[in-house]
DNA sequence: TATGAATGAGTCTTCATTCAT
DNA sequence: AATGAATGAAGACTCATTCAT
């Protein structure tokens, strides 16, 4: 594939990702791509097939951009608490502002899907995430600032709650004050008072 | 409408929530529906135009069912400790078979649905399940069997994590002792150490 | 059929009026009698089977009511002018006010017909409507009341000038002023000038 | 668009037209419109999404191609009393064989649609008419080849009985007589006798 | 007579997908 | 690569009509 081919697939995939952001997984069809990146059936399908393919794209590349934030910071000898406090800041605001995310076509997406195949892009980033976690959760208990939490209950616990409220905060109305509440207690929960 | 049309209308509603539980909402088409019961596309729409009135109305059966568990057993003056760990149980079974349940349906359903109308169910059960919640939690720190928590944090914490458990079930594996931990960590939280 | 049958029969045909006249024939459906009669859809078909039976039987009773207006007064020796600006003055506000008329419903109804079946009451009334013209037309020719006017092109003229106008009314604005030209134009043609 | 998107279109048109008038407008489908055209359902919505679509397109072309007819002759300085034989002509053969029109088609079309929009075509010849003929009296009066009739009452005269005409020849069987006897009633009218 | 559940046919509409150009 | 015409299948929806009660 040559650079215009490649920058038609980023063209497309930037349009559809709106679109996927907005309406889901299964409610996007090849004709709103189209209409969307303003190509022709013909010339879309000459990139994608279908909306499986551009979608899967679109998680891959995402996936990818996901780096170990905290395997640096550790490195650095940074302070614990102060890692965790910048990545439960991040969540808290992504919990506030999901509008842009793809959690519900990510949901739609993967539901239609077999379970725990390899392909499950959502698996390999809650392990990815879950290592990050463990890490960080047992970089601060040695260095005392967090305390002796059992590590996989309090990812367990972070990680579902977190995306417990993305997933609903496109199904109701939910208080802003949720997220921060449930980051303070999160947080409550792992550095040590003293 | 007499009992015929009743009968068939709770047969019909039978049939579709299977189809809703192993397919979600958007997929299942009335045709599926025809096909499942067997009726006629005229006979089916006799009693329900679209797949979004037969759901409205399995879901409106479903919370009509869910009565305040709670109350009764606070009334009874029974150990705050013993109702949190009957509820925590059941939460961690849900959370493990999810097999059987909606919840996908039910995202995919309110997902395209504008948030916060008075017709949103999932709202109203939130409220009625948080309502449920601060009165246990309070009952508990009043007899001193629960910490002096901040209830609405713990609230949030629970339901958010119980459905994010939910909703990834179906979507990646998930291990077994997920639940069991997050159940354990959420008692933690609340029940006094002596 | 008893009392009661031939009461509901009346009573279908009344609302089915409204409906033709407001929709026209082919629009409107035994599901919309159903609506409009409040009859149940078994209890309708027990009285006709289709709309058709149910326009026909409309457009019979119309065509009984009809009576040989001119032929009594014409035996009282009551003035041609007179008689013709009678009628002329029930055809001009008929033009006029064409809403509650049935002529698009007959229009659709018989143009989806064999012409010139006995069945084709359409004409039987216009060969019914002719006779009578041409009686008041050769009596005021007798009377020295009207001109020596060739009897057949003066009734064309005034019938089919006449539903011209009934039709384009119900398709296209028309000027209260048209009906009123054409009724003189006509009474111009035939009353002979002192 | 491109030609062969053009071609298809036109073809589409020349045989939904023998439908139109064959069937008049209400009764023609689009699966009747695939049969005609051997298109197959896809392929048909590509250029029209229904039969309004296609009925307008072929009534706008249909009026496009009515040019001002008269007043080249009228430049010319031709008789008054040879156009208007011309024209009367015309009529009454139009007023004969209406086999091959849309008028009832037109009729049912325009019947289910808002009275005097600007989207009114029917109403928009009727003007573009009522100026042609307005002119022609006009000009044969000066001549001093026509009567000093009143105009508009001659015009209304004159299109309504051939629009009448026209219509019921659909609907019952008209005697060939009658639209001579009209045309002749009419020249009576204008012409004025040596 | 009257009810309303049920049937099945017909139509509309939208899509994914292919293909000649 | 790209265009857009064309296919055919799937699904929604509406009706006339029948039938057990």
């Amino acid at each position: 594939m040559n650079k215009r081919g490649l920058a038609t697939k980023k063209f497309i995939k930037e349009k559809a990702y709106q679109l996927f952001a907005a309406k889901g997984f299964k409610e996007v069809t090849m004709t709103d791509v189209c209409e969307v990146t303003e190509l022709s059936r013909g010339g879309l399908y000459c990139h994608y097939e279908n909306t499986n393919k551009i979608f899967k794209e679109i998680i891959d590349d995402l996936m990818n951009y996901q780096d170990e934030e905290f395997s640096s910071k550790i490195k650095e000898g940074l302070s614990a608490t102060k890692i965790l406090d910048d990545v439960l800041e991040r969540y808290k605001n992504e919990m506030i502002d999901s509008d842009a995310s793809l959690s519900i076509a990510i949901y739609e997406y993967y539901s239609s899907r077999e379970i725990a195949s390899e392909e499950n892009a959502l698996y390999n980033q809650y392990i990815f995430s879950s290592d990050m976690w463990k890490k960080l959760i047992e970089y601060g208990i040695n260095k005392e600032e967090f305390n002796k939490v059992d590590i996989e209950s309090i990812f367990d616990l972070i990680v579902f709650s977190y995306q417990g409220v993305r997933m609903y905060s496109k199904l109701m109305p939910i208080d802003e004050k949720t997220p921060k509440r449930i980051i303070q207690e999160i947080r409550k929960l792992l550095v040590r008072e003293e």
